[in-house]
DNA sequence: GCGGGCGGTGTAATCGATTGCATCGAGGTC
DNA sequence: GACCTCGATGCAATCGATTACACCGCCCGC
């Protein structure tokens, strides 16, 4: 510590003497002299306390507090190949659908001492592709996606091989080198579709959502499954293909109202276009669910809330979100190279609330014989 | 590149040889030896182009093609001392006040060149000092803080000085190393309730926020401000503190709805606090406006969604997300050391839907001498 | 004809941590 | 007492890029 102490006192003065800028960061070699070790021994204290002397470490420990260490992440990252930090890239945060999904994502991660950061690539393929650089770049050791779709040139699908990815509530046709957790959406849209059917309906509306989601598309085959099942043939000009958001759930509400001959009851494939869907009908004078019965996707927090509370399709997104999270830990592990990627297709539930009663006896249908539900007094309760 | 190949081709062996992972990812040397350059040309290739031979180039790039090759970021960071990387911190994604903002600083800081992520504490502290860690470990280059209240041990204040810290809507006092951006919450509030006392009320109450957060403290501030100005005496038993929330609503309804004295207007400091409360009162057969008036605060998307549509404080959400990231940007750059933090305080601007409607004459009060509007039918409108 | 400038390129130091291997001393064994 | 073991520590290579500096032709001007 004699001699090279002034080089190395010079060396800290011209990194700080640059300017007025803020005093350079302390690194392990700060530590390690303040301490009297080597930074091996420095980074032991750390990584392995149990390879270093309880006098030593405490000795580091001390010379941490003094110099206001923080090892740098990306020297770390560099040695050490990973980051313990896992992306979710989202198609657009302002859709509280996947909030409970991260939560839970975030939490199982955490517990196992990663962390989660979040992406947001708003439906845009450039955005995306920033994510996928990256990605690429080493900058995460897995990734959770809710946003595949179609594999295109330069997506994030270039990653995969490099790191784990799991989908979410999504799907990538053609793929193999993912996990994906989803839930049955053709069961589960057919489910609904039933409940409509069940009670009282035969003329039957489906706000859908982009053809070219594989989620949307299946609830769309759900929904004529259901028909199909029930020998009544699906009307067309009742069928609405636009996407999950409130806006869309507007666009659809117009052609409704357009129609000559409207449909009883609709099935929308999210709960925000179901709730475009009322908010418009509503103010063109058209009681729910007197006049139409509407069933929505998703249960997300406001479907509670709105006027009447909206009947849907629950789906467990707190489990899709443990579980994805749970599969990326364990193909992230460093000794778990060869473990496959899986699939798990969970159940939803159907919530009972308010939008949901018998066919209105205005309209000129054929009572319908199997009708038990008493209407919109029974519908109500599910949850809160 | 004679003799030194059969080592090279080693190493490369050694690296993809164990076990059957990936093969690894190419290094800026294969590329050098595939284009047969060094390590510097490529490097230039790719930031100084023009430093470059055309034909140089051409050779890099389509070595660069051939092998796949992605910068590893932890390199480049680790030696530029940059990550190009802004994080912003918010204290939950379920809130979707946060949406709009986020992404006009997403789009600001791409436009610039950087990326943004997003981390979500929940409200926590320990979830906060983990990403704490990730912002003294150099991985991002500059913090917007959606989250700050009290500061506090281990908190992301510490931060400060190390890299530049944003504040949007919110404030940590005594700290003066932040650039803060927010609306002035107290002359907003009072100008919401000034609202309500124009269409005569006379006995308000008001859902007021968390007491240890900023923003809650103005507002209320601003409410009692307002009612000093008319010289209207305060009702404490009509001021119920809880926080931002949905719950926190339905908690200040219970408590209104047990008032024996109940008052005729509402100022609540968050629309999601409103909602919660108008859905609570309804389900109570109170009608609003025509038996309670309300305001909220924020003007959130689901605010002109629910029934009736709520009258509220709009923030300019855009903006301050905007004036946040072009304030990181000026001082992030590396020839601006000195640039100083700023403070903006942004105007808010009331959007009269239809929660607010004069006194209902059953109750007993004196006729409220100016008013003007009609009640609920010329409140209509606002925006869509 | 010679020096200077300049465009293009290579060499090697550097960023800050991790980690295999060497070293060293203390204590135990035969 | 020589040898071995083992815990504690240091030395130095390493991760993959960036970049200051040196170098080499080539062209130009005087």
């Amino acid at each position: 510590m004699g001699d090279e102490s002034t080089p190395a006192s010079m060396k800290a003065l011209a990194r700080n003497g640059r300017r007025s800028g803020p005093p350079a960061a302390a690194t392990i070699l700060d530590v390690a002299r303040r301490a009297g070790v080597s930074t091996a021994t420095v980074s032991r204290a750390l990584a392995a306390p149990d390879k270093v002397a309880e006098e030593t470490r405490a000795r580091v420990i001390a010379a941490i507090a003094a110099t206001g260490y923080t090892p740098n992440a990306s020297a770390r990252n560099l040695r050490a190949r990973s980051t313990q930090i896992v992306l979710a890239l989202l198609p657009g945060i302002s859709n509280t659908f996947f909030a409970p999904i991260l939560n839970a994502i975030e939490d199982t991660l955490s517990a196992a001492g990663y962390g989660m950061i979040i992406g947001d690539t708003r439906h845009s393929l450039q955005k995306e592709a920033h994510y996928t650089r990256f990605i690429l770049a080493g900058q995460v050791d897995g990734v959770i996606l809710f946003t595949g779709q179609i594999p295109r040139d330069g997506d994030v699908a270039s990653a995969s091989g490099r790191v784990p990815i799991a989908l979410v509530c999504n799907e990538i046709v053609g793929e193999r080198r993912y996990s994906v957790f989803d839930v049955d959406n053709r069961a589960a849209a057919a489910r609904a579709t039933t409940h409509l059917i069940a009670a009282g309906h035969r003329h039957l509306g489906h706000v859908a959502g982009d053809a070219r989601n594989i989620e949307a598309v299946e609830r769309m085959k759900g929904f004529r499954l259901a028909l199909k099942r029930a020998g009544i043939p699906p009307d067309e000009a009742a069928i609405w293909e636009g996407g999950f958001r409130y806006e869309d759930g507007v666009a659809a509400a117009t052609r409704f109202l357009a129609l000559r001959e409207r449909p009883t009851a609709i099935f929308a494939s999210a709960d925000h276009a179901a709730i475009g869907f009322i908010r418009t009908v509503r103010d063109a004078g058209i009681r729910i669910p007197e006049d139409v019965s509407i069933v929505g996707f998703d249960d997300i927090d406001y479907a509670s809330v709105i006027d009447p509370p909206l009947t849907t399709m629950r789906q467990p997104r707190a489990s899709l979100g443990r579980l994805a999270a749970e599969d990326l830990l364990q193909r992230m592990g460093r000794d778990a190279v060869d473990v496959p990627p899986i699939r798990e297709r969970l159940r939803c539930d159907l919530i009972e609330r308010e939008t949901v009663g018998p066919v209105a006896t205005a309209r000129s249908v054929r009572r319908p014989a199997k009708l038990q539900r008493e209407g919109s007094g029974a519908a109500r309760g599910g949850v809160t």
